[in-house]
RNA sequence: GGCGGAGUGGCCGAGUGGCUUAGGCAAGGGCCUGCAAAGCCCUGUACGCGGGUUCGAUUCCCGCCUCCGCCUCCA
């Protein structure tokens, strides 16, 4: 089957090809380091991590970059009133996200390029759009003309006419529509200087500079949260598309602006695809809502990733992040955040009982690794859909009976332009059977079980192994040689029937944050 | 005004022309357990409204209502 991947120009979704068999470049905006991250953010990172890792599940390699958009407007304007410079406010942000992002699985780019830094790529881009004639020098800055593109409009699906224009106007533009390339630098302000005089780079020539540096001046995909389709991915491509391929420019389209044509040549080669395409999949994540709106900070009803992560565990909003389709919006609340927990712990607890019963990760690796079907399922990437050991067709979740078929079930979810709900219906499948077989001392069917679920997990950035409190702590021999010494006075209390004595041992304990538990196998505990 | 998305059982959220009509959370019942925890089993018949097509529609078509996003900075 392999990967479908739903991309925004087109409207429509179509099977992944890498421009490069075996390779996959992916160019995400990431944020302006304006103020401090909220959840929206942070959504978007985790759903293109998803994607990320499930391309290198499948055996690709991933060359992902994220931009840092370390000059802007917003920046300017809120280091003012903070009375600092734009360098520390830019620097404190970016920090803040990276930190967000590293504490919820994301991660890090391979590339993490910062607008500032490319300023001379920028400038070149700029010169180029010049020569091409689709952009001009007015009132101090550079503007792109978007009359000058015939595929203006294409990924956005506007038709240019039928756009409102914005009302102010800006000296030195000629056509309301048109955009900044470069912008003439105003008093105290950073600037550079350039051809056109000091200034700074507009937003969109950053992306556009940054993403032909690292992936190529034509890549795989480019992504962003929904919101950034219009204005700012399509005066992306318009200007990568411009640049790259004189055929787009339409050297009589200032006197034309307005009209439609669809009919050009440029037009209909581009909407081919035969012509400069800056990428050939975009893909855009669903909004964050609150109370059914979109979660912004400039309507001021959205929660910093900060505050969520006093809530609950980062892996716990990984998991909320993650219970929508990723083009779907989803509501957020501190409430259904705090729901999400309780099946985040559904499936920790399996893992971390099955672990416990096993002897650990390494024994539970070793022993499902003897298990042939579950092997062939999991190396054999391009099976995803049927069911690696009959060969049989799709594999409908209800039907999941083995580890390989649990597998097959997520693998064919996932390809299906990333249907995360449906693999996670997969997951808990996997789980259930699991939680069947536990306390069965069937530990083989054990191991495969906890072994495709870790898989999942993996795949989904919550593999909670090597998460959990103390795991690689020095003091965690002597932490468990304490234990085994207490446990066993609680042994033999109940032995005794000291009910009394047991359950005030295990009482102290909690109160420590060492939860103990009896088992038909025996006691067993972890920290909280 | 233009473009697009969405309305599913208490909640979140998949999906489909009929078949065992996801999954999770919450709820109720049962089992297990000294208790607790974890787990297992069972229960819950939903698809905005009105038409139409069809043997049969939540799923297709038409109309309507409501909500949301973009068209300006925004993940």
């Amino acid at each position: 089957m392999g990967l479908h991947i739903y991309d925004t120009r087109t409207r429509r979704t179509r099977p992944f090809e890498p421009l490069r068999p075996g390779h996959v470049g992916v160019y995400v905006c990431g944020p302006t380091v304006q103020s401090a991250p909220h959840v929206g953010h942070v959504r978007t990172a985790v759903a293109f991590d998803v994607l990320r890792r499930w391309f290198t599940a499948s055996g690709l390699d991933v060359t992902f970059v994220q931009n840092v958009t370390d000059i802007d407007d917003k920046i300017i304007i809120n280091a003012n009133r903070a009375g600092e410079s734009v360098w520390e406010l830019a620097t404190r942000q970016t920090r803040a996200f990276d930190d967000a992002y590293r504490a919820l699985g994301v991660l890090p780019a391979t590339i993490q390029p910062r607008a500032t830094g490319h300023i001379p790529e920028m400038i070149t881009l700029i010169a180029r759009l010049v020569d091409v004639g689709c952009a001009y020098a007015g009132g101090g800055s550079v503007w792109f003309r978007v009359g000058r593109f015939a595929g203006y409009g294409e990924l956005s699906n506007q038709r240019p006419d039928a756009m409102q224009a914005s009302a102010e106007g800006e000296p030195g533009k000629a056509d309301p529509r048109d955009f900044a390339l470069w912008k003439g630098a105003k008093p105290g302000e950073p600037f550079w200087e350039s051809p056109w005089g000091p200034g700074r780079p507009g937003w969109h020539i950053e992306c556009s500079a940054m993403a032909g540096k690292y992936l190529g001046e034509i890549f795989d995909i480019h992504g962003g949260g929904l919101d950034l389709v219009f204005p700012h991915h399509e005066n992306e491509r318009a200007q990568s598309v411009c640049a790259l391929d004189p055929g787009a420019v339409d050297p009589a389209g200032t006197d034309r602006a307005g009209t439609d044509r669809a009919g050009t040549d440029a037009a209909r080669l581009s909407a081919a695809g035969g012509a400069a395409e800056m990428a050939r999949y975009w893909m855009h994540v669903g909004l964050l809502t609150t109370g059914g709106t979109k979660m912004s900070k400039s309507l001021g009803n959205s929660f910093l990733v900060a505050d969520a992560l006093d809530e609950v565990r980062p892996q716990v909003l990984r998991y909320h992040l993650l219970g929508a389709h990723y083009r779907s919006s989803l509501e957020y609340s501190p409430e259904g955040l705090v729901e999400s927990a309780a099946a985040h712990d559904r499936i920790e607890t399996f893992v971390r009982n099955a672990l416990d019963i096993l002897g650990g990760p390494d024994e539970a690796a070793a022993l499902a690794a003897e298990t042939l079907e579950t092997l062939k399922a999991l190396d054999l990437r391009d099976v995803s859909g049927t069911d690696a050991v009959t060969g049989a067709g799709p594999v409908d979740v209800l039907t999941i009976a083995s580890p390989a078929q649990a597998w097959c079930a997520f693998a064919a979810a996932l390809d299906d332009d990333l249907a995360v709900s449906r693999a996670l219906a997969a997951l808990f499948g996997a789980v259930g059977c699991g939680n069947q077989v536990l306390s069965k001392t069937r530990s083989r069917e054990l191991a495969g079980w906890v072994d495709v679920v870790r898989r999942m997990l993996a795949v989904l950035g919550l593999d909670p192994v090597g998460q959990w409190p103390a795991a690689g702590s020095e003091l965690r021999p002597a932490l468990t040689g304490v234990m085994e010494i207490v446990l066993d006075l609680r042994s033999a209390a109940r032995a005794r029937r000291d009910y009394a004595e047991a359950d005030g041992i295990r009482t102290r304990l909690a109160a420590g944050g060492i939860l103990v538990e009896d088992t038909p196998e025996g006691q067993r505990w972890h920290l909280a």
